[in-house]
DNA sequence: GTCGACCATGTAATCGGTTGCAGACATCGT
DNA sequence: ACGATGTCTGCAACCGATTACATGGTCGAC
């Protein structure tokens, strides 16, 4: 209670003088303990316990030369498509000691700003890019930190990457409907220049062909991965004279809202309309009709490039691009 | 190219070395720049020009006792409510130049742990606990830092606080469906425990026996935010054999569950049931029926978190507590 | 012409740890 | 008995900034 001075917490320094040793002691005994004797060590670890003494983060990482952080850039936390990748990327560097800092990149141009200030090696030791529509200059100045692309990929850099298999997720859900007697497949994209988009076309066309069915452009609507897309993608379709009798969708927010609009329409998805998506995003599995798509395995991603992330930061670089396997999953909106 | 020695990045002496003047006075010039003559000031701005120097977080940061840096604590950055508060706070905090960082507190026992390290005057100058399952004994040891409780508050922890209008929301929702000629009306819950569950509790029952109405036990269902919940709500109430005409639920999601449950067993949505929602979520205006609900402000939440800790910070405590108003929204679920 | 006020700048301490180097001491082989 | 080796510990430099204090110079007032 009574001392109102301003709160000193107890330092390096106090744990010593109350352990009768020196500061230099204090510190091999709490990050090499095998370094000091074992009367030493229990004195120390007493006076540790006695002032309940956490080592100065701050202080710790400046000597050390490291930020003991990682940043990643994200277009959206909000969306839980990212946010679950986030968590895999805790995971794996809380157990290396680094914190994870979220930042947005959809925050206008003071955020651009602050981007730059952010990929600094005195923020962050490493940076993990989940935005393929970032400069890519900002990876590439002397003061950035190691860069892991996840995911997207911003064009023209060569970063090591984590990606999901985006060509083969969009064959498999071709098949998948071209198996249920489909053949007047229209799509809904992503923003034709996001690299998700490309590998997801380049499967879809690639599948299209592979069952000699003719891409219709007419049926192929560009969204951004909102709700709002799948829905303005719905009243196109319905406005159209001729119209395809299955959708595939570049992610399941869109496909949500897709086959939103199309109840609101009358029409009954599957039978009046198949719509497969990709993702799984956890709300997939509950609408209803439970939405048919592509499974990623979103927190292993985040795992895998935070892995990778920290392989580059001790220096190896084993692996410099991983394909992540995606897997189709039935249910019932096809 | 050439050099391949360890990227020792460019520091204040480097600067201060070329402008050919000392580290105090670029540091003045860079913090305080009307304190320096206007040859030096030049001198100094081209020398960092040149070299591209910017200064380094940790050491400014060490010197100045504080980390820059503020911890908000959620139980789940991957549910799409919590990210957009989030993202308010990152709003504010931006502008004062503080980062944001986020962590989960839904990870096992081994985050517990983590959590009592990252809840440190060493790791962050605030804390905005977003999660009221928190112990409090966490944020009353003396190396917390200063804690603004945000949405849900923990029992028996004295801390400023940023809240919705639970009960006028809850009240709303009631007298909503009231005003639709709904008589027999249930429920779903958060967890009992919860300081949400609790607050909407009683405007539920206020405006309940406002009504005249009888709370019957058996409408009024446990869940746990989740969409499954909704689900496992709404079979229980398709197993009762005298079933009500209208359900509440504490958020969005446990009614997304809940109404797509429903629609899976034939009943349409809202002439054989009514629903309304809590929170407003992004999916909610998208899904068919579009779902009525309690809107909450949450960008703006965020906002006032950072705002009242900002101010804490600063030793003001002006307010120590907001309520925030919360809004009716009309859909077609009910 | 001298004194104080004031401004711009430099010197050096400081934040709180980590770690290279060297000294003290014990042990061991010959 | 003596040097060699090895183990444990302390001293002090260091990480890269900020800032209290001291200093030197300019200027106006008396």
């Amino acid at each position: 209670m009574a001392k109102d001075e301003a709160h000193r917490s107890t330092t390096i320094a106090d744990v010593a003088r109350i352990a009768g040793v020196s500061t230099a002691t204090v510190s091999r005994t709490l990050s090499n303990p095998g370094m000091v004797s074992e009367g030493t060590r229990a004195a120390v670890l007493s006076a540790v316990e006695k002032t309940g003494y956490s080592a100065n983060v701050l202080a710790r990482n400046l000597r050390r030369r490291r930020t003991g952080g990682v940043l990643a850039l994200a277009p959206n936390i909000a969306n839980p498509f990212f946010s679950e990748i986030l968590a895999g990327m805790s995971d794996v560097l809380d157990a290396a000691g680094l914190n994870l800092l979220v930042a947005d990149t959809h925050i206008g141009e003071r955020g651009r700003q602050r981007l730059v200030e952010y990929a600094d090696r005195s923020r962050a030791d490493g940076l993990l890019v989940l935005d393929g529509e970032l400069d890519k200059t900002l990876a590439e100045r002397p003061q950035c930190p190691p860069v892991v692309q996840v995911c997207e990929v911003v064009v023209g850099l060569d970063a090591p990457r984590v990606v999901a298999d985006n060509a083969g997720g969009a064959a498999d859900a071709v098949a998948h409907l071209v198996g249920r007697g489909h053949a007047r497949i229209g799509r809904v994209t992503g923003p034709a220049a996001n690299s998700l988009t490309r590998g997801r076309d380049s499967g879809f066309r690639t599948a299209m062909s592979a069952s000699g069915l003719e891409i219709r452009p007419e049926w192929c609507i560009e969204g951004d991965f909102s709700f709002g897309a799948g829905h303005a993608a719905a009243r196109h379709v319905l406005s159209l004279p001729d119209r395809p009798s299955a959708m595939f969708c570049d992610n399941d927010e869109m496909a949500c809202g897709l086959i939103s609009a199309f109840q609101r329409a009358g029409l009954d998805v599957p039978t009046d309309m198949a719509v497969v998506g990709f993702d799984d995003i956890e709300l997939s599995r509950h609408l209803t009709p439970a939405l048919t798509t592509i499974r990623q395995p979103r927190r292993q991603i985040g795992r895998d490039a935070a892995s990778m992330l920290l392989d580059r930061l001790d220096g190896r670089r084993d692996a410099m691009e991983e394909t992540v396997p995606v897997e189709l999953v039935v249910r019932d909106s096809a």
